[in-house]
DNA sequence: GAAAATTTGTTTCAGATGAAACTTTATCGC
DNA sequence: GCGATAAAGTTTCATCTGAAACAAATTTTC
């Protein structure tokens, strides 16, 4: 079949994409379905309060750098954190337009109560692989996603 | 400050999940962007081709199981393929619940002109890595997506 | 020191997404 | 063969998501 033919390498090799999209979806998914069950959380609510917990206090610019977060997402899972209690913010005295998030009480409990989960639930994830594979995985899709960023960049520049 | 002590190993190493999202929403948006503006094409409705220019006629079950991606979102890559005269659908004799997708002269010449630009595009996104570790990186992401799989699969059992 | 440009964070809008309900056809158990 | 169960695809609905517009504060430029 001509279709097959024109395919090239194309044919045995998946796109890097195609994996890429399938490994974050479903790890992805499994890990929502965790935070949502045991702990109320979505996965950016979680990451930015893992970030909080991390720096104990920190803007929303901060936890953008650190975790490559988007704007937005930040902005709605600071939302419902506020919503819930969790967090606290406080317009910063040094810059009026950017706002400091912390703990509240509950918020640091909670914190406290995930990061055992959170570090369990990796193990169970990467139980697949070796400790070697498991950084080398982590160390090619750093240089991925850095790649791919510097694409972007240029591409829009 | 007590917070970050608890953090313990978690402090030092992101965790693989928040990796695998960026990595993946990064790769997805370039790869999306170029998919949409040069070809008018969805990424699904590319995965969705793709299959149809591997495998000539098949159906959406069989995509399923080619690519992983979800029913809803072949049915509805099929939907606008099928709008945009791109495929045509017959109801299997065998299996009249089953519709088998294939080529319109269009959708065909289509396929063939994204084939090299696709090819094209994945040699950029890998060109930050090595030959040996692209390979390396597909086939860890290939055995934590299997795992992941497996993990989900006894959660509901 | 005021106008222009930039940065921070939020909101809006339109499209993407996934779980669950649904329709139709096929298969299983008896 | 017939009722129950399952499978193929579609549709619905509620939510998620990202781009762009936005408001407010700051920095830059002249």
């Amino acid at each position: 079949m001509s279709a097959s033919r024109i395919a090239g390498s194309f044919e045995n090799e998946e796109f890097l994409l195609f994996r890429l999209a399938n490994a974050a979806r479903r790890v992805s998914t499994l890990c929502a379905g965790v935070y949502e069950n045991e702990f109320g959380l979505s996965v950016p609510e979680w990451r930015l309060l893992a970030q909080i917990g991390r720096f104990g206090t920190i803007s929303a610019t901060e936890v953008r750098e650190r975790t490559s977060m988007e704007r937005v997402a930040i902005s709605r899972a600071a939302a419902r954190c506020l919503a819930s209690g969790l967090i606290v913010e406080r317009t910063s005295r040094l810059d009026k337009r950017s706002k400091v998030l912390s703990f509240t009480a509950k918020g640091r409990a909670l914190y406290r109560s995930v990061v055992p989960r959170s570090e369990a639930l990796a193990s169970e994830i990467e139980a697949g692989l070796s400790r070697t594979e498991v950084r080398q995985l982590k160390k090619l899709l750093g240089k991925l996603d850095d790649h791919a960023r510097d694409m972007a960049a240029r591409a829009i520049a």
